[in-house]
RNA sequence: GGUCCGAUGGAUGAGUGGUUUAGUCACCGGUCUGCAAAACCGUCUACAGCGGUUCGAAUCCGCUUCGGACCU
């Protein structure tokens, strides 16, 4: 059996993944898996940029539109998940393209994530209250007592990661770090890892532009009609939120759009920061694909 | 021509003699193993220019430049 590879494209939102994808796939020949977090669900394409209609006819696409907002999803059932649909792609492809901007989504199928066991909803709610009666201080105090090694070097500032490391320990009794492994896991497959970027003032601009196509494309419709979806996990997403507040008459339609532009700006950052210190990612420009292809083939040549 | 008002970091905006640069926002940098398009952290030392008073000025005085209002 001849090895299989995995072809990873990453970047800022905004920098060109898509189109790029769908070239590299139809020049490999190869499926594409989504390792977008947010183009999991159906009902919101526009504002999660999905790929066309066209561009999904062009190249069979997984995980996109696969899930109901209402579906509870995360890096760890995705890696599950996406391993699997990975396996069966592999049997009948040599190369599968994965394409998207969520970084934890991108480790947990390249690396894999531990093994820790479901939280029930319950407990979770009831540290979520307890963060609003008794304060962050006093839960990482409790994170200390139970897991003394982890507190010193969490963000105790951040009540997301002190919430998780402390409902874990809860529901197991054992220290969440003891639960960490640290260990990346070794797949089957090569995996060759490409970043698409461009100098910051031109992507703004094109996430800038992006944007008002969004609205032009309806956006404003299609965030009015999963309104009533609002609490769930799937759109605390940047587009949504932001017209939530223009429905309920916070800000204004104009300001809502700023907001988006704004906030999709600081999410594109936030992803530059994520992959910059991942080493096996080779920087494009999405409009270099002649060298980008030859670069993969030669990547994929070596691994072999 | 004259009178008056104003000029603070990318934006906004406090601060009328004296420990460290107010604050907010933006920008920038960073963190990251199950809500990740999430959550969180850090940095950004400016007082229009020149001169003077003073131990010490963004803060007082003078001139210059720029902006605004008004008068003739």
């Amino acid at each position: 059996m001849s090895i299989k590879t995995l072809i990873v494209i990453v970047g800022p939102t905004g920098s060109g993944k898509t189109d790029l994808s769908i070239a590299v796939a139809e020049h490999f020949s190869a499926p594409i898996i989504s390792t977008d977090s947010r183009q999991f669900y159906r009902g919101i394409p526009i504002g999660t940029a999905q790929p066309d209609a066209e561009q999904l006819q062009r190249v069979e696409h997984h995980f996109i539109a696969s899930h109901d907002l209402t579906d509870e999803f995360n890096c760890g059932a995705y890696e599950v998940v996406a391993l699997k649909r990975l396996n069966e792609l592999f049997s009948q492809h040599d190369t599968v393209v994965a394409v998207g901007g969520s970084g934890l989504y991108v480790k947990a199928l390249c690396e894999g994530m531990d093994d820790m066991p479901e939280v029930d909803a319950e407990l979770r709610q009831r540290l979520a209250e307890r963060l609003q009666n008794e304060g962050l201080e006093l839960l990482a105090e409790e994170l200390r007592q139970r897991d003394a090694e982890f507190y010193e070097v969490i963000d105790r500032k951040n009540p997301a990661r002190v919430l998780r490391a402390l409902e874990v320990c809860i529901a197991t009794g054992k220290p969440y770090s003891s639960l960490r492994t640290g260990t990346k896991r070794v797949r089957d497959f090569n995996i060759v890892k490409i970043g698409t970027d461009m100098p910051r003032d031109i992507l703004y601009d094109r996430i800038d532009r992006r944007v008002d196509i969004m609205v032009e494309q309806g956006l404003e419709a299609e965030a009015r009609s999963v309104y009533h979806l609002r609490e769930h996990n799937s759109l605390q997403t940047v587009g949504y939120r932001e017209m939530f507040d223009y429905f309920d008459g916070t800000i204004s339609r104009e300001e809502a759009i700023e907001l988006i532009k704004r906030n999709s700006r600081r999410y594109a950052k936030r992803q530059l920061t994520w992959f910059r210190r991942d080493r096996e990612i080779e920087w494009f420009h999405p409009a270099d694909k002649s060298d980008i292809i030859d670069y993969l083939e030669t990547k994929i040549c070596t691994l072999k």
